[in-house]
DNA sequence: GAATTTTTTGCACGCGGGTGCAAAAAAGCT
DNA sequence: AGCTTTTTTGCACCCGCGTGCAAAAAATTC
């Protein structure tokens, strides 16, 4: 056995040496179909084996101009869906041989400084998850012209050379709207998140202009000011509380799940209504408690797996600049309406 | 203005040229107490804002032996106490200068190549969370060996050279075992997740050999082979009907909340039972929901943000090699028990 | 104002490996 | 065997920046 460095690093120096070939032959044996013997081959695995050899991705990085990073930015991790983004994102990702930069941003400040910190790492793509990431905070950032490719997923960016990937959520509820307008409901009141999140806004507009269409009026509107389930409760119950009994509204459709569950828990334990007896609920993500007993949330499904690919097509080069990926999800019937 | 490169990077070079000095003058001026003088400094500054020139932080990790980069390396992102684990993580390791690279594994072999890229990443730690990680599984990854650091984390590691950081599991469970006591009950049950956790253990060791202090009976032990609520309910349904009524237990005990909750819910909508009126639950880890109106779980918080912080320390090589980190959390009671 | 000390700046060399090309070796051919 | 074609191997130079040291400039002292 060869002395090891007592200390550090085996570099392909190290194995050349030991295999009897130039530190080129290394590398190339470690290169997917390159040109090299299968002897000499078989000598560098053996000897990188012996040495514990693996290459140095930062130096294949800094030689090369792939960085195999992709920066994911994030607004909250305490929201179940960015989560799941996470999940798929990181997943399919690391199939396709992309490792994952993950940062947690506090405010929209640190959205900028997290964007050019993720430009310094020379990541191949930085995918923008949250409403922190708006198309004003991107255009002014220093971090957003400095990146190879600039992802805005789970929304709709009209900033250029910005690819955007997400649901398509005008579809998504016009078909759940649909699906409550079948199940005969009358006074339909929607409950929306914060209203900086232009994204969501196409979920609101689809369901008011379906309603329109269908029973030619304004469904009312109810804000709350972040997506928490118990803001979502104090809002609904003051809400009611300036209703009569018998104007209330007969079906909640809510923006997120998040929103949803708070509002069941109003009407419930508040208000002493039955869902979906007296008053049916939607809500939108299927995350991991829609299907929670208590809950039983009819809600859609974002495309998760579909939008993780696209995000590797945009890596491979497939998806021009400016592009737009909007792709359907699926609706998931259960018990609240 | 001069002329920037049409494409590709500004480095250094570029803007040492633009201010009039050397691309070492440059490199001195990004760096804190440097010695450099304030006129060049600013005179650098100055061009370096005009170019929208950042440091190369993938060439600093390379002519340093330090790269600012974290590996944290996951068992199940879809486990809500290992979400909040990387939270805390993301946010306290960036606050210190270190940035996150998220690995999510997809079983034990894809763990040991996990271990391996992270060293190729030349990761100035890596964090492992989660049961797959057990010590056969590091012992032998090549990547482990080649890691400056290999944090255990939420779990005690017996290899060398390892650092564990963890909550007490011991006195976490003695301390909830004793309010159980307290509150009367006579015929507990734990129900443990996964045996192959040799972490949590500690907590049904913990709750047995106080039980046995106090009452001089063993209580009984249900496994679940998951950490999963659905399998959790389906297992307390088989045990509750191997029972007389009579023998019921008073008070479930499990290892976290995801298998409490499982359990509450068997318990509610299978049996007809209330809880706590009935039979009592306590849960682990505090997650999100243990707080909801419909479980109201009695559970423990672990130590999340110190738990962070330990990790830090040990990037500022204020830990030996081998320490183990052990931390009080907190009891939260609620409704449940 | 000259000599000395201190601060500031420039530079050779290295971090580990990629790229393109030319030399060397092996294979194919008459 | 002798020559051509193909495969394999070696090498100079580059990626962008850090380190330690020596030269230059500025500040201090008498």
């Amino acid at each position: 056995m060869v002395d090891a460095r007592p200390t550090g690093l085996v570099t392909a120096d190290d194995v050349a040496r030991l295999a009897g070939v130039s530190r080129w032959t290394v590398n190339r044996a470690f290169k997917k179909d390159a040109s090299i013997s299968v002897k000499s081959r078989d000598k560098v695995m053996q000897a990188a084996r012996e040495l514990g050899y693996a290459p140095d991705l930062l130096a294949v990085s800094l030689a090369s101009d792939r960085s195999g990073l992709v920066a994911v930015l994030l607004d909250d991790l305490k929201n179940p869906q960015q989560i799941t983004m996470v999940e798929h994102l990181t997943t399919t990702l690391r199939d396709a041989g992309w490792y994952t930069l993950l940062v947690n941003t506090k405010d929209e400040e640190d959205a900028a400084a997290a964007l050019l910190e993720a430009s310094q790492h020379r990541v191949d793509a930085a995918v923008l998850i949250g409403g922190r990431f708006n198309d004003v905070a991107i255009k002014d950032a220093l971090g957003a012209q400095r990146l190879k490719q600039l992802i805005v997923y789970g929304r709709v960016s009209q900033s250029p050379n910005t690819i955007s990937i997400c649901c398509d959520d005008t579809a998504a509820m016009t078909e759940m709207t649909d699906h409550v307008l079948d199940r005969g409901c009358q006074r339909p009141l929607f409950i929306s998140g914060p209203r900086t999140i232009s994204a969501h806004l196409l979920r609101k507009e689809a369901m008011m202009v379906r309603w329109r269409e269908a029973r030619g009026l304004l469904p009312e509107v109810l804000v709350a000011d972040t997506f928490s389930p118990d803001l979502a409760s104090a809002r609904v119950l003051d809400y009611f509380h300036t209703l009569p009994r018998d104007r209330y509204p007969d079906v909640l459709m809510c923006e997120n799940d998040a929103i949803a569950m708070g509002a069941m828990d109003a009407l419930r334990f508040e208000l002493g209504l039955s869902v979906p007896g007296d008053i049916a609920v939607t809500g939108f993500d299927d995350n991991d408690f829609a299907s929670n007993h208590n809950y039983d949330l009819t809600t859609y499904r974002q495309p998760n797996g579909e939008m993780a690919q696209a995000v590797v097509d945009v890596l491979r080069g497939k998806v021009r600049p400016g592009a737009l990926s909007r792709m359907r999800g699926q609706m998931v019937l259960r018990g609240s309406a």
